[in-house]
DNA sequence: ACCTGATTCAGACGACTGTTTGAATCGTAC
DNA sequence: GTACGATTCAAACAGTCGTCTGAATCAGGT
């Protein structure tokens, strides 16, 4: 159990510190002070600060994007032929990222913050990791919209998820308090993920800007995950 | 001249650094071989780092945030009573920066990816000055969003404004090859700011999430700028 | 030619960076 | 209790960081 308790600890510290200042901001006796652990502890578990990030973006991205999957399954299951609503697959994506972080109370309140400023990370091995992990869950995605919206080419679609993206990471980043309904009394003013799903879904629904025609072809990841 | 000569190709150069590698980042190395300078310039032109962040800023976020109130007296006077359509608006918002850009050509090339970071960089003098710059362009345009969209609260304004602001910053941050049309043929894919413009418009649009009457008072630059 | 203030220069300051070492300590099986 | 692999420890490695110094170089006015 020491063995999973130091790492665990360096872990959930470098989150912390990783979503307050970010990978470059962060030294790695920052984070095992905070963990109260030797430093070399960070080498003997984990080799490097790069192996570090990824052991963090790790314990958490893979339960987000298998639950975002499974939630489509379930949708797409429930749904008639013309496939579940805009609102239940904007939904499908974002909430995952809410609900671990209702879930994991105190020690993961980081989590959101780090997650939304993993985004925007001018870091290689950052920019890698997003890369790989995103492509399955944006390929399922981009299909499910293009199916709700059979008005919008593909690569419009992509565009479009691109900018949700950004409006849902500088939300985490910026209001890392963000709430979701289910977690009782909304405080006034707090945006909620409600409120940025109705809002995206409204945008998603913006008439094409491309001749009806002229779909594209693209690779989905190419132009969404990075 | 010497002077502004060195003073200027330091800013240039630390534009570039910072918006690829972050401020933490980037060190006053890089930034000082890439100018070509002395290392102690930096020292003598600035005086410190923060500094030297503050000049970047400030040399193109002035400029900026001038067009954008001008735009918006422009187009407030030209409307009827109703004030401006909300394209018009966001287009006020978000147009000067690419602007901006294309009259830069090659040197300025990376400003839009700059400011695109600059409002996810987790370093405390960045927020600061990302926080007193934007509060009278912010109040301007929440104040111009109200008249035009007469069902909505000012903290929801704000709040969908902030997710804007997110979607401008990571479509910076992370296409900066964004386009204009006017720059001539759009190359197929390439988001332009049309389309984020007629995206975000439509998520304006869509309903109020409040009760009609339970309009909150808050700052809105408190809500917005951050 | 000389002075003066502005600017640039090489070089160094101490502090901090990620990484590594080898010995000390731990828990566990014999 | 003793041996052994896993883990932790203090200490140090070479390198980089932001900052600063004092001398050298420059420009322009007298």
């Amino acid at each position: 159990m020491s063995t999973n308790d130091t790492k665990d600890r360096i872990i959930s510290a470098a989150e912390k510190l990783f979503a307050e200042r970010g990978f470059a901001g962060t030294s790695l006796r920052g984070v095992t002070s905070a963990a109260g652990v030797n430093l070399a502890a960070v080498h003997y578990h984990f080799g490097t600060k790069d192996a570090l990030m990824q052991a963090v973006f790790d314990r958490r991205i893979g339960p987000v994007n298998k639950q975002r999957l499974e939630r489509l399954d379930q949708i797409e299951a429930a749904a008639g032929p013309d496939g579940p609503d805009l609102e239940e697959i904007l939904e499908a994506f974002m909430s995952p990222i809410m609900e671990l972080k209702r879930d994991l109370e105190g020690e993961g309140m980081m989590w959101s913050r780090f997650i939304g400023r993993v985004y925007t990370e001018p870091v290689e091995i950052v920019e890698t990791m997003i890369r790989d992990h995103f492509e399955e869950v944006g390929r399922r995605f981009v299909a499910a919209l293009a199916t709700a919206l059979p008005d919008l080419s593909e690569s419009e679609i992509a565009e479009r998820l691109l900018f949700s993206i950004g409006a849902l990471s500088h939300t985490l980043i910026d209001l890392h308090q963000i709430v979701t309904p289910s977690q009782g009394a909304v405080q006034a003013g707090a945006p909620t993920l409600q409120h940025l799903v109705a809002f995206l879904a409204a945008a998603f629904r913006a008439p094409s800007a491309q001749p009806a025609e002229a779909h594209r072809e693209t690779t989905v990841t190419e132009a969404v995950a990075s």
